[in-house]
DNA sequence: TATGAATGAGTCTTCATTCAT
DNA sequence: AATGAATGAAGACTCATTCAT
């Protein structure tokens, strides 16, 4: 009935739980929640099942330890992004880099993405994350553009659609290949929408 | 070894298993696949667990002729639109009705959309659902658009980026409700935008 | 509660519990007992699953019927032989000749044989049946013998041993297939051996 | 998909492996493998039912465990008797201890008998144990005889025919209660057969 | 008589979580 | 702090049998 979940203080310790959200995390995401068990998650953690249950409250739990801890590379890597001049002479070009970085990163955890993208949608905890995730990254482009001397002329909407733009600009890229859809003239159209966005908004 | 599954042929077993494609489907998209068992969508379709399996090979597979029955009312209404003139003059307006239909339309099953969603991502059979769907529904677009006397110039493209805008804004006013955004605002500019996008390709 | 199992007058009610007999014995003896069930019956038989349970009390039921019918047949073809001469003279090639027509009639039925062997074991009326079928076929032999002038010396015994020894003899010969073993020499060895056994009670 | 099959590494999990071959074993010879079901086993193992699926594939795999580490025993007593003399002066009386013996092994385990020879038939892991079982027990009692300056001459067909007269006898002896049968004078006759067998082919 | 739809108890199996050591 | 054995509730699915028509 006490719920005594452990906070390891002992650097093994420490390393033991960083190990069991590692696996935990890298399992789900490329097998799906439901289908990966505390056996598995303990097994590639190279654990015991017992001790999972002294850091974790409960398979739920590993995951979102998990989502913590990766979830920005994965998903926000923009975030990362800090103190970068906005050059409005080459935005062609910044653009084109920015989405290719997006790109490359969906690419490099396709699974995952899907799968937690699903998990957003089930779980109320996931669904917080995210919307907390992406007010940030709202705000945090938005800061960049104001430092870049932008004018706030709705600027949250904007930003807002913008991202929505590059994230389905992104996904179609790396998931869907429709045959009959040209990637590159897709690009172009969506930055020039997105320049068009802004185009009155930039105060030099 | 036989797999017998009856085909319905009483008009009271017919209507049976309608019942528990809805009750299946209503649960599953209330409360997730996994969160859902073959007990609950007998009771919820009045019905024996084992009539079921008389008309369907799995869960799975009541959950797909749900998607398949009920998924173009949800995620493709569309697809229903025919024969329709797209008035240039009032573009604007008839852009608001539509977004406002599509919202609408969302919000009669705002979980059923996030549910499916999430399956997309973890099911084979659901992510081609909406693979296919989504390419009728840009060749649909397509061509009420070039019936329109709009120019092929790049249409495939535009009018993908086009839904995907629709898309995120009429999701982003169901389901996120930042607190700081202002949607009729949202709505004009992601108006405004597609405007942007066609406004070479109108021959009149 | 009142168990109303119909006999059937009318002709075509006959065939009709007839075909039922035999779908559901063919479908035992080639699938076994517990991988045939009622549905697959009643569908071999063109005949709906509810008529079944007028006929018969339950699937075990249909089967004994199917026994009963069939069994002989199968089983005991040497009851059908009837007044036969024993040859004495030509014992070797008269015995050849019953060995060969055993074989050949197990053969044909290979699978029946195999499942029905098995049931027999865990199943009391089966097993009943052949205890009574054995007893019958020992008899019917011994009849024989002393028609044709055998002493009966423990004639009761010999039979049995005999029997015993032609069907380990087919069995052999049809289902297990030794590679070290040549059936040509063992059949020589097993009718030398039944010869020996009534070697002194042939009265001429 | 990883299949966890746990081999129990401590003693108390190891003696709870062997009790649930055990408890299955027992109870599928003694109510038939359709008749038993997993809960039964469970609970004559003292034990919850989870546990039997880390130690087993399958209800079928306890089975087959249970046979593997009983089955000698019931069914080829005869394998463990090693570096006997054949007393050639004396054989009757060898023989009918042997089968004095053998006799008294199948009684021990009647319905294991009945259970298992039923299974042969329609368990291909049954059938192939059975298989290899005959064989072996041949080529031991073969060498036995060989050890013993018996000719080779068809030994092989004469030790498969003597070996089934003899569990011909054993059977009718244990099962059957044929009341017209005398099973003492049936077991000198079988006796003497054995003896007529392999009269020419004792080298001294 | 006959149909085939409907029942629901029963079965195997999984797995998050707890326990004994 | 750690192990891995053990639990048992829960779930998907089957099928002999009964029922409504």
């Amino acid at each position: 009935m006490d719920e005594i979940i452990r906070e390891p203080k002992q650097k093994r310790a420490i390393e033991k739980k960083e190990k069991i959200i590692e696996a935990g995390f890298n399992l789900i995401c490329k097998n799906g929640y439901y289908n990966t068990n505390t056996a598995q998650i303990a097994k590639e953690a190279n654990v015991s099942t017992g001790i999972i249950y002294q850091y974790f409250k409960d398979k739920h739990d590993i995951f979102l330890n998990g989502l913590e801890k990766y979830g920005n590379d994965i998903f926000f890597p923009i975030l990362k992004v800090k103190n970068k001049k906005i050059d409005v002479k080459n935005f062609n070009k910044m653009m084109k880099n920015m989405i290719n970085e997006y790109i490359k990163n969906h690419k490099l955890s396709k699974t995952a993405h899907e799968e937690i993208t699903a998990m957003m949608h089930s779980d109320k905890d996931v669904a917080k994350y995210f919307y907390n995730k992406e007010l940030e990254t709202t705000k945090s482009i938005k800061n960049l553009l104001i430092e870049n001397k932008f004018i706030d002329n709705n600027l949250n909407e904007k930003v807002h659609i913008m991202i929505g733009m590059i994230d389905n600009l992104c996904h179609e890229v790396i998931y869907h290949k429709h045959k009959d859809m040209n990637y590159d003239i897709m690009t172009d159209i969506v930055i020039n929408n997105i320049k068009e966005l802004f185009k009155n908004d930039i105060s030099i």
